[in-house]
DNA sequence: CCCTATTTGTTCGTATGTATC
DNA sequence: TGATACATACGAACAAATAGG
């Protein structure tokens, strides 16, 4: 056991024990490095070792703080994703991050059968459920074939209802790649999760009812931890 | 920009080039501190910089080395992992951890429609494509159902085979349950990946040709997975 | 608004430990 | 066993961001 770990484990149950709660700061590298009788070096690599881990954070001019507890996040299980909240009693929303008509990258267009280049609808948005962030997601739709998307989703709010309203009833999901991987700064913070908690990555493709493809979308959300499993020797 | 970010930037190019491919030992950190004129800490930081990423794997006294890609596994209704992998020509392989049988959990004997405790053939199973793992799996089934199972798995050495003999000529999967989380140390050394890459766990429920569950199952790993039906459900 | 003290971030230097081959 | 290479640790200095007067 290095010296740095001993003093990360030593935070750690600090922190556990309550003795420091989330949001409060952290003694100095200095205080620590007298406190542990250790370089300030080796305090250092133990904070880092707990910023990987995602229990505290650390600015630059202001010093460590605990981070505040994650709440699990439920993954989202079906594509339409107010009506299930709302079947459970809870209060979605969602917040639009980005809107606007821009060309489509190689892979969008491929996906959407457009050639690369060709205008695209790019949405980008941020979905709460009873004010928690719970997902992040872009979205792509054919320019050319939706031109009056921007209008109609700020005046709607729903993409569906968006859709319904421009000539498509019904669409299916076609087709989904899951990946896992940590998430970045910048979505770790709008997910309000520690950066040590994968997010899921759902791409896929969304059909119409004539089998043309309608969207292509990009989902992350931040999961639940798994602890059910029999250990493995 | 620092250093250390410029460096791990440089190396990461050179990664995505091809000028150094997944498998490939990284010159020293001696030699690319002379290389990129700098001290050897700051190399040391910009490679636990692509630790973290997942993108290089350090071992004491060997040296670092880029990480193997994860290669996209495709999830289907009649999974048949062995028949995809040949039909890329590679090799797989699949190692046995575990085989018993053993009272169900409570989850699991719910998913089958067995009384918990009553007895089911677990059995925990490592897959490898061209010598790499790339797979971890639990299987249950009932024992009740399938008293010869053990026998009968270690002589074919296939799940479908020891099915289709055992009376169950198909099967397809009804439900699956996707999530993410990081791998526990056992996990990530029978992987041999490293502990801050997320693994996708898949917990699964297979039916027979009549619709009665026939195996649950966990598997994990570290690749993507391509999903061609409606994926949560 | 500026100045300054505080605090974390980066970089160098040096030395020793430890795993691998 | 020895050489190599990564891991840990200490010391020093300066940069950069922050907070408070």
């Amino acid at each position: 056991m290095s010296l740095w770990q001993d003093i990360s484990r030593s935070l750690e149950r600090r922190i556990v024990a309550r003795e420091l709660t989330p949001g409060d700061k952290l003694p100095t590298e200095f205080e620590l490095s007298r406190e542990f009788m250790v370089n300030r070096h080796t305090v250092r690599r133990a904070l880092s070792d707990l910023q990987e881990k995602g229990i505290v954070e650390s600015t630059q001019g202001r010093g460590s703080f605990v981070r505040r507890p994650s709440t699990p996040l439920r993954l989202q299980r079906r594509p339409r994703f107010s009506d299930h909240a709302r079947e459970q009693g809870r209060t979605p929303r969602t917040e639009i991050l980005r809107l606007a008509v821009r060309p489509s990258e190689a892979k969008v267009a491929t996906q959407l059968g457009l050639r690369p280049g060709e205008p695209v609808i790019y949405l980008e948005r941020r979905r709460f459920i009873d004010d928690e962030p719970t997902g992040l997601s872009q979205h792509h739709f054919s320019h050319t074939r939706f031109p009056g998307f921007i209008e109609m989703y700020r005046a709607r709010g729903a993409i569906t209802q968006t859709l319904t309203d421009s000539g498509v009833p019904d669409y299916t999901r076609a087709r989904t790649w899951i990946s896992a991987r940590l998430p970045t700064n910048d979505e770790a913070e709008l997910l309000q999760v520690p950066r040590h908690v994968p997010l899921l990555v759902q791409r896929y493709l969304n059909i119409d009812g004539m089998g043309r493809p309608l969207e292509y979308g990009i989902s992350r959300a931040a999961t639940e931890v798994e602890v059910d499993f029999p250990a493995l020797s």
